[in-house]
DNA sequence: CAACGTCTGATACATGTGTTTGAATCAACC
DNA sequence: GGTTGATTCAAACACATGTATCAGACGTTG
């Protein structure tokens, strides 16, 4: 086992990947920026992680377990409460939203911002199958407060919501430029207040 | 991809480079890339466009400045049809994205999803720059169905529109994929209903 | 025709790219 | 204490990148 203290290659790769991905992008980020912000050598991204791509991807699947995992203990949480068929819209809404506004990573909403905007197929799949469950559970859980409207109406509301979720991840900690100074940034829960009543407007 | 109808060099350019930087981004494409794509010469771009970023800039002026006349000239149309007091959200939301899901230019939604996630300082300036007035225009047209609401709240849920309008944007011809064949791709007329009810919804 | 300015073409340039290599380093174990 | 296996390092690899150069092709004008 090799000690776990804070010379650690690996994480400290992760960490610096992880914030350079987020604001830049994969195509806008070089392993040599990545390895001087981390301040290890070039070659050790190969060692540990074999690629460019497969280092993303390990990023991606690392950050969205760990949100996903947050939603579902939430929703579980408020099915237990509630009774399964009868939780409130805005529970369903904010178990949503809340990991990605009060993520322990400041970067964490900004990559997943960028996430839906991918092209490589590989990277597209990954994002999919880790983003589909999740969809489908809080989807059919959504769709009982719409039973009326028709099927294909309700699937573009929800990506409505998905798609404001991730643009307020993405502009999240750029709010207060954005607008004039009137928005704190960083004021994680009024914007959660705000997109929690937004989304159950818009889903009831 | 354009065949030799038309001759005409930096048109040729703009063309192809508009859908690469659309499905990839401005990092994620090479010049090598637009040039040979475009069937013209490595050099040309840098004649006719100076710079990498300079053609970027270019494209991008051109998208907004064609999307945002489109805004504007239906917002005109509502407000005389109504008085300039009394516009319905409904018409307000129409005219906000009636152009984006019934661009001419298959590419433009996917480009102007993309244009939100720039960080380059200077492309960053000039989104918002060109985006501002609208966002000014629309912004206070909407506050008057919101008036009781904090300014901050107001601010967010417009930010969460904006978003939602983007992001569709983005995923609107890949729907079909993301619904598993529930909503048929490019049915612009669905979407945009879709959308105005939801936003309609989400601010009244 | 000749001269001109506009545009295109092949090619060169310097630097940046992801990746590989092989020697050096280090901690742990027999 | 010497050996082993894992990790780090500087350097090198082949190739891609944005950009620059400059000779020539083209069409217009004098």
């Amino acid at each position: 086992m090799p000690d776990a203290s804070s010379p650690d290659t690996p994480n400290r790769i992760l960490a610096c990947a992880e914030a350079l991905f987020a604001r830049h992008g994969f195509a806008g980020v070089s392993l040599r920026e990545i390895t001087r912000s981390a301040g290890v050598n070039v070659a050790s991204v190969n060692y540990h992680f074999y690629d460019k791509e497969s280092l993303y991807r390990t990023i991606i699947k690392r950050h969205l377990h760990l949100i996903n995992h947050e939603r579902l203990e939430l929703l579980q949480r408020a099915e237990t409460r509630f009774s399964p068929e009868r939780v409130p819209v805005d529970n369903l809404i904010d178990a949503l939203a809340r990991p990605v506004f009060f993520a322990e990573n400041p970067n964490g909403p900004q990559l997943l911002g960028r996430l839906l905007f991918e092209t490589t197929p590989s990277i597209v799949d990954l994002v999919q199958s880790e983003l589909e469950p999740i969809m489908n559970r809080f989807g059919h859980a959504l769709r009982r407060h719409q039973p009326s409207i028709p099927a294909a109406e309700f699937l573009w509301k929800l990506s409505f919501v998905i798609g404001a979720l991730h643009h307020a991840a993405l502009t999240f900690h750029s709010m207060k430029r954005l607008t004039q100074g009137v928005c704190a940034d960083g004021d994680a829960h009024a914007a959660l207040a705000a997109f929690t009543g937004f989304g159950a407007a818009a889903l009831r």
